[in-house]
DNA sequence: TCATTGACATACGGCGCGTATGTGTGATGT
DNA sequence: ACATCACACATACGCGCCGTATGTCAATGA
């Protein structure tokens, strides 16, 4: 038990900090937070917070880190699974729909993130969603099955869209028809892509 | 200059708070403003915030409320001048873009906003911005130029590819070059929405 | 074994929000 | 015209929360 280094130390309250900083931020919004409560359901005290993570920014950027990786590891094994890869990239976009209906990826990753962060793109994570979809849409202009747009704006565009329509959905009442909705309106638009529309 | 009914004085300091909350808000974000820096700048106390809008959320779903219904005004003046109802929608769709370029729109109305008021579509105004985009959708639906999908889903994702492209405009060190970029995979994009793909 | 480093706890100060209470001016009735 | 009321706004107060400065104790290394 104390067998543990130093280092594995650390790295256990950082893991704890931030698992508790997840429920905190998902149930209670960034702002509203207390880091004394957050702290002390894992145990610790807000001092261990900004020796780790230098302030509640911090944290929240370790958070949102840790969620959009998880996010878009999701996504692209999603998306791996598919027959074509144009398919690939519709599945992960309905992915990305269907995470954002998640609590804890819609108020810290979708909300808060960008209000506190700024723009994703110029998180340290470097947005791993949007990576993901811009090597598929690489993929397929390089294949010719997409029209040669810039394959940043295109993925951007497809990702905003993904994210409104997952907010859209989550604030409904009946999410899994509005959810139905939104998906297939998110085909039809990404067809727009196609060089050649079917 | 004593003259006036007490319902004048009124709206008069309700629009003095609410132009002062337009600065601070985007110059600062929400979070970081100051009631007290702001109602001074106006000439008032934070009493007569609270008296007029209750907190602090209320003065930024006022504030929130008036950009959007800017917005809104100028995309239908934008769209109408198009010559067909088609290139309408695109000209509104680019329009969002450009004007989401703008610190108060980005901040308040694109970050801010949704972070602390919820969903867009939740918010009393209703979000006017969407509406319009809708209207015309609907339009097009009807007479066929646009494919049969759900008006409102369609209308969420094309104003939410906007507003993310917007934000990575803004985000840009080359904010022409990267313009073009966004409102060619606009156009792109929204163009799998046509029943006839041009 | 002892000095030192460093991870974390404790203590302190300040700020900002929300509410309770005060105040003066315009509205109202006779 | 005068007294009274109502109300828009100012002032005063308490609480919570963040960030920093300081303290503490265990692990490290010579």
């Amino acid at each position: 038990m104390a067998g543990k280094r130093r280092a594995e130390m650390m790295e256990e309250t950082r893991t704890k900090l931030i698992r508790s900083a997840r429920r905190a931020f998902s149930e209670k919004g960034y702002a509203a937070a207390s880091m004394d409560e957050l702290t002390a359901e894992a145990g610790l005290t807000r001092g261990a917070l900004y020796h780790n993570f230098g302030d509640k920014r911090g944290l929240l950027q370790a958070v949102v880190d840790q969620i959009d990786g998880e996010m878009a590891a999701r996504a692209q094994a999603v998306g791996a699974r598919a027959e074509t890869e144009w398919d690939g990239l519709l599945a992960e976009g309905v992915a990305y729909i269907e995470m954002a209906l998640e609590p804890e990826v819609q108020r810290i990753v979708l909300l808060d993130g960008p209000a506190f962060l700024g723009d994703p793109s110029q998180w340290p994570s470097q947005n791993g969603c949007l990576q993901v979809t811009l090597q598929k849409l690489e993929g397929l202009i390089a294949q010719g099955t997409v029209r040669p747009v810039d394959a940043e704006a295109a993925a951007r565009l497809l990702n905003g869209a993904a994210l409104n329509a997952a907010l859209w959905v989550a604030a409904s009442d009946q999410p899994q028809e509005v959810l139905a909705k939104a998906v297939e309106a998110f085909r039809v638009l990404a067809g727009g892509l196609l060089a050649a529309p079917g």
